[in-house]
DNA sequence: CGCACTCTTGAAATCTCTCAAAGACGGTGG
DNA sequence: CCACCGTCTTTGAGAGATTTCAAGAGTGCG
């Protein structure tokens, strides 16, 4: 079980630069919130998105316990997401990425449930969670997109259930990186070479792994010829066995 | 890894009555949707609320695939979630109870993400989430609490990964009757003596352990004199020594 | 250039699974 | 009322996957 508590890496908090966001203007409106809206509509949730907000990386976005006020949109960048048992381990539930929302689970508590924590140098909007709600009786293609957005999470999540109640450490991090290479893809990027940007200790925490685990799956994974490792630089080289092994419906020698 | 194909229960279908509900008269209105509204708002909902309708056991409420019309509050019975991956494996995603609300996962697509299963003889209530979300333009307090709700759910799946990814069969198998008992205080039942309601295979299945090791800890709980087991009918002896292994403070030797 | 950190690799230990058999339980039919 | 059957459960022994422990290699930064 991974659950080193973690070093003194976030003592930073996010910086807050006063720039108006403007949703019409973000290359991710396809993606995040706005999505699907009209001109007249977006400019009226321009109006109420509050601060464009830097978050240098290892620094906390939100931690456990804090008052929910705002949901963020990441804008640029990678968060990761963790919780904390009493015992102190620690388990990553999520590493989100340009375009995903942040803080859907504090609103049945109006406290944080986890702790988010920019992976790289990062730029959220500031969305205040009473405005939008206010904003919703006007605007039902608003409030139906968020409900997708809140019920996609909900999927996510049940999926990682299944990867970590029934899969091998090879399908799970088969899984791992086809979903990646999925997200990237849909994003723009390429969907097979990009960089891992979480260490192996993290992506073993988020996939019930060791960090020795994820690094013998990489070894393992190169010398079978199906990708290529540089450090955090990834490339598929084939990524239609990674998904047939994420299925289990292949699996190496 | 738990995955057996799982045999044929399920043939039946669940069973239609027109009775309308009434949320004001259900006792579950605390728990449930309808929570905190006033006398006028829940009249409102209850316009729109469908069918009551019974779900004999091991009869499925919906399946993967299925359309997304209604979102179903649980009145009565047990429900369980599953999930099934191309290879065939099932991994259950939750165990519902009265109160509870079933559904949510399919906002995003438009289709249900998984079966839904009868654990007994229940009855749910139908919720046309159309109406539901034309409704929310008009009621605040409704959508608010159906927000929390879904955060909720979201919530919960979180901790299921921690438990899954993080702790020990030991462990995952204390937090499970830990929450349990839990969850029937909160509706006014016994939190230390209740029915398990599904099979051994499918707690172990829940918790990413097998049949054999759900069998072995109930054994060796018993032992400890943490709880007393005879078939489904479970007492919990020692709540306490149960809720610290949960939180890995404690373990047998 | 050296330190701190991350990553890789090996060998042994451990937990949980798999396989197997026997024991309960509940329902059915004689 | 009892015997029988299928299903679910319990228990044991051995196997296997992943972890743990340990050491060494690589990388980036000051």
């Amino acid at each position: 079980m991974p659950h080193q508590p973690q070093p003194q890496q976030q003592q930073t908090t996010a910086t807050v630069h006063d720039l108006r966001a403007r949703c019409s203007a973000c290359s991710m409106h396809q993606l995040c919130l706005p999505m699907g809206l009209n001109e007249l509509d977006m400019a009226k949730l321009d109006q109420i998105i509050g601060r464009r907000r830097k978050v240098p990386r290892d620094a906390h976005l939100y931690r456990v316990g804090d008052p929910f006020t705002n949901l963020y949109a990441i804008r640029l960048g990678h968060f990761k997401t963790h919780q904390i048992n009493p015992s102190g381990d620690q388990q990553i539930t999520g590493f989100q990425m340009a375009g995903e929302l942040l803080g859907m689970d504090a609103i049945s508590t109006d406290r944080h449930h986890c702790n988010a924590i920019a992976l790289e140098d990062s730029e959220v909007c500031e969305i205040p969670f009473a405005r939008l709600e206010a904003l919703f009786a006007e605007m039902p293609t608003l409030l139906h997109h968020f409900h997708r957005m809140m019920s996609q999470e909900i999927t996510r999540e049940q999926s990682v259930m299944l990867l970590l109640g029934n899969m091998r450490a090879e399908q799970r991090f088969a899984a791992f990186l086809t979903n990646l290479s999925a997200r990237y893809s849909v994003r723009g990027y390429s969907s097979t070479s990009f960089q891992l940007r979480m260490t192996r200790e993290e992506i073993g925490n988020y996939l019930g792994l060791t960090i020795e685990s994820i690094s013998r799956l990489l070894s393992k994974f190169k010398k079978q010829g199906w990708i290529k490792v540089n450090n955090r630089e990834l490339e598929l080289l084939d990524p239609a066995t990674l998904k047939a092994v994420a299925q289990g419906t292949q699996s190496c020698a």
